[in-house]
RNA sequence: GGUCGGUUGGCCGAGUGGCUAGGCAGCGGUCUGCAAAACCGCGUACGGCGGUUCGAAUCCGCCAUCGACCUCCA
């Protein structure tokens, strides 16, 4: 567990991480809202903390991870007024709330498994953690951050900002709030505009709603992670995630929360991954730009020239720095899919290589490099470059131009399988390889350029370029060797 | 309007006060019956204008521009 340094939104600066129990790590990540199908910008986020989640376990850390499953309490419109979006989406399609819930927390699942994220160690749901949140929001009250009107709950800004500082996170002051409140007017019963729901009421024609102190009604939109990610990590813990598009009111809220439930700041570490826009453009649904999983995985979106692997996706989404803003092009993503394809044919080579009594070629300082790219906040696209050093070096030696002894070799062996496989989580497709059907077919394809090599010793020409373009033809790419040939089929 | 963050070669995308990022595409070469792959070499970029400095793409100021957040959003 060496120095692991990371940027810490909270101070805005690079911390060196330390947990506050030796060799354990919890953290916390804000999840979906299961109302519709997964889409591009959940892929960040989960890609972002997956490599988190990956390194710290490699750096040898036993680590808790919570990501939620929020399916109650988020509301369509303003803060507190309007339909909650399950219920909404309930309505138009004419399910039961908890349809749609385990309709799209199945496809969520489905799509993340597709990108290779490990699922995380629990995935509590909002719906679940009603009695948790009522007990919160009753420890807001108790410790008067929290009033009651009219069945509802509101967690009382101006009286926390009058102690605490309110906008440590996002660099707010509470004045500029205050004059940068868009809708003075729809304060409604609440004390003030800046303060927000931690209970609403909600009358009988409303499906989701549970029994409390306050009468019938559900939780606000920040209540689940504090109760949350208390209730399985403690407080305080050690890293909380999230979109940037979260930092504010989000997260703030969480943190004025968790002070006025525990007396202090409910996390250590605050990290943010930055957002992805499409073509240079945000991505909205009233845009026509917003582009689903499955979409972008079949490519039938009408901005997608082509399919892209749920690995190309990841690949690419790694090839930036998780705080940089990325953009989504077709150009960008083939350029992502070639570069991924050489890495992945490269790592297969490592096995082969000829072992020569000396190395010229430097694997220890490849790896050191490696090493320190992750080390540095995550820093997967330096990591990536370094890796493609690697590669260039296991070319050459394949091309006899450098040589490599048995320990680098297995040193460059075990670098890989640490990094592109069980760090950056990329995995070759691997579907339909290995079945008996499969290696019939392997075999009777060698049998077709087994005959090209004969061919080719008589110097029949118009026999070898028929064979090679008749497998062209069904979408083999053949290449020759010194001593025979390579081929693949394309999909 | 407020807060914050960008602006890097054909495209994407790192980065540091002086030392080649990397990927993709392109060009030249090696290899090959041809091709593909691979290898070698090449392009010499940092929004604009000032300033600090022996030296700035990297620090400071101003301007331009883009974006995020300020409202549910990953």
């Amino acid at each position: 567990m060496g120095d692991f340094i990371i940027y810490n939104t909270l101070s805005r600066k690079k911390e060196l991480f330390k947990p506050i129990n030796p060799g354990h790590v919890g953290m916390y990540v804000c999840g979906p809202t299961v109302y519709g199908e997964a889409h591009l910008g959940h892929s960040r986020p989960a890609i972002t903390f997956d490599l988190l989640f990956r390194y710290l376990k490699y750096l040898g850390y036993k680590v808790r991870y919570v990501r939620n499953i929020t399916d109650v309490g988020h509301l369509v419109n303003d803060a507190d007024e309007g339909d909650d979006k399950v219920e909404g989406k309930a309505k138009v399609e004419e399910l039961e709330p908890m349809e749609i819930v385990q309709r799209y927390t199945n496809s969520y699942r489905r799509n993340m498994l597709q990108l290779n994220v490990l699922p995380p160690s629990i995935e509590p749901s909002a719906s679940g953690h009603i009695i948790e949140q009522i007990e919160t929001v009753q420890q807001m009250i108790n410790s008067g951050f929290a009033y009651e009107v009219n069945n509802s709950v509101y967690f009382d800004v101006e009286k926390y900002a009058s102690i605490h500082s309110y906008g440590i996170l996002s660099g707010r002051k509470i004045e500029d709030l205050y004059s940068n409140t868009r809708d003075l007017d729809s304060q409604g019963e609440k004390k003030s505009g800046l303060d927000f729901a931690v209970w609403k009421n909600a009358t009988p024609d409303h499906i989701m709603r549970w029994p409390s102190p306050w009468g019938y009604g559900f939780p606000g939109w920040h209540t689940e992670c504090t109760a949350m990610s208390t209730k399985y990590l403690g407080e305080p813990f050690d890293i909380h995630g999230g979109g940037l598009d979260l930092l504010f009111p989000h997260h703030e809220a969480e943190i004025a929360q968790g002070v006025a439930c525990f007396g202090h700041s409910p996390v250590n570490y605050w990290v943010h991954n930055n957002l992805i826009t499409i073509n240079g453009q945000k991505m909205g649904k009233s845009l026509g730009n917003f582009i689903n999983l499955d979409q972008l995985f079949a490519g039938t979106h009408q901005l997608l020239e082509k399919a892209y692997s749920p690995m190309c996706i990841r690949f690419f989404i790694l090839q930036a720095h998780y705080r940089s803003p990325l953009d989504f092009s077709n150009e960008a993503l083939q350029a992502a899919e070639k570069g991924l394809e050489r890495l992945f044919k490269a790592v297969t080579m490592i096995d082969g290589l000829k072992i020569s009594d000396q190395s010229t070629i430097d694997v220890p300082g490849v790896i050191e490099k490696c090493d320190n790219a992750m080390n540095d906040d995550l820093n997967s696209p330096i990591l990536i470059a370094h890796l493609f050093d690697g590669v260039k070096m296991i070319n050459s030696v394949n091309d006899g131009k450098s040589t490599i002894n048995s320990i680098d070799q297995a040193m460059l062996k075990k670098l890989y399988n640490d990094y592109v496989f069980d760090i950056l989580g990329l995995q070759p497709d691997i579907s339909g390889a290995g079945t008996e059907n499969s290696k019939v077919f392997g075999q009777v394809v060698d049998l077709l350029l087994n005959l090209r090599i004969v061919a080719k010793k008589n110097k029949d020409w118009s026999t070898s370029d028929k064979i090679r373009n008749s497998l062209a033809d069904l979408g083999f790419i053949v290449k020759d060797t010194k001593d025979g040939f390579e081929w693949e089929l394309k999909g």
